[in-house]
DNA sequence: TTATTTTAAGACTTCAATATCTTAAAGATG
DNA sequence: CATCTTTAAGATATTGAAGTCTTAAAATAA
């Protein structure tokens, strides 16, 4: 089950490396980033301008330039970055694709989805980037590190 | 966030309007099935075709043909749909799309989306087409037909 | 100033899911 | 038989997400 999209999918590995590499008042290199992760850099130069717009992070062009967190990594919760890079919309889908879940007459499964729903929504509100940084797990597709216990 | 592809909800959706209209000993026309569901025909029909070649329909051609389920809709869960029309690994998926969830080295949101995966196979696990049938919600468009109670 | 580096922005391409179209095969009907 | 209906099967088309490419703008550095 293919939850998130990659562009929010990037978005969250790309902010953990950050706060693993990031010293004081520095910019971080987007091809830096895209490197080590494994990801397009255009693609994700695109998807962190849009953080960018959103007031997650500064960037600074130039020789020495990059991006930096600008907001509290305790207050970007998951679903933040859901909401901005996915839509508001996200956890108003019908399971069975009907328009209206919530607001029209339920589908059969409406129970069933609507209270899984609101479990990973909650769970997504609970969860900061900087939580996730803390849980200190895999962030690449290489497998040969162990987690830093 | 959609779940589940169009080929599966199309596939619980038909499979409950066959419940709520089928005669004992009669195979139900595609084309109406179709049209009533504002499926496209073509398509739903592949669709069938797969669940036929799992033995979960019979189907029969020509003037008076058409599917019937074959199986005890009890017996038809939602999983086993899931299974055969998204695949075996629906349920194995990393949240950031990194390879071997469950088997390597855990990324930071394994434990929120792990325990959240489970929860909801669980619960596609209990619940069969004949039990959504017995729900009766909507499973069309249109907002206007209540639920009979 | 001129050249280099880096993010910003938009056009373009690729790919898989979705949808449509066409023909074949199986059965019914007269 | 000939004709019609319906599912089966595969080719083709459309669409949106994902990824790539090109140029612009901002800043550094020689
Ligand atoms: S209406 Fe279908 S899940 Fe809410
Ligand atoms: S490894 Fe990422 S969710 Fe299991």
């Amino acid at each position: 089950m293919q939850a998130l999209s990659k562009t929010t999918i990037y978005a969250i590995r790309a902010l953990i490396y950050m706060l693993n590499n990031q010293q004081t008042n520095q910019y971080i290199n987007i091809r830096d980033i895209s490197n080590d992760l494994d990801i397009s850099f255009h693609f994700l130069t695109k998807i962190l301008q849009s953080l960018t717009k959103q007031g997650l992070l500064s960037s600074y062009r130039g020789a020495t330039g990059g991006i930096a967190i600008s907001k509290n990594p305790q207050n970007i919760r998951l679903i933040d970055l859901i909401y901005i890079l996915e839509g508001n919309d996200f956890f108003d889908k019908c399971l069975l694709g009907l328009p209206g879940c919530g607001t029209l007459e339920p589908c059969p499964a409406h129970e069933i989805w609507s209270v899984a729903k609101d479990d990973l929504k909650m769970k997504f509100e609970n969860a900061s980037i900087l939580d996730l940084k803390n849980l200190k797990g895999r962030i690449t597709n290489e497998s040969l590190e162990l987690a830093t216990a």
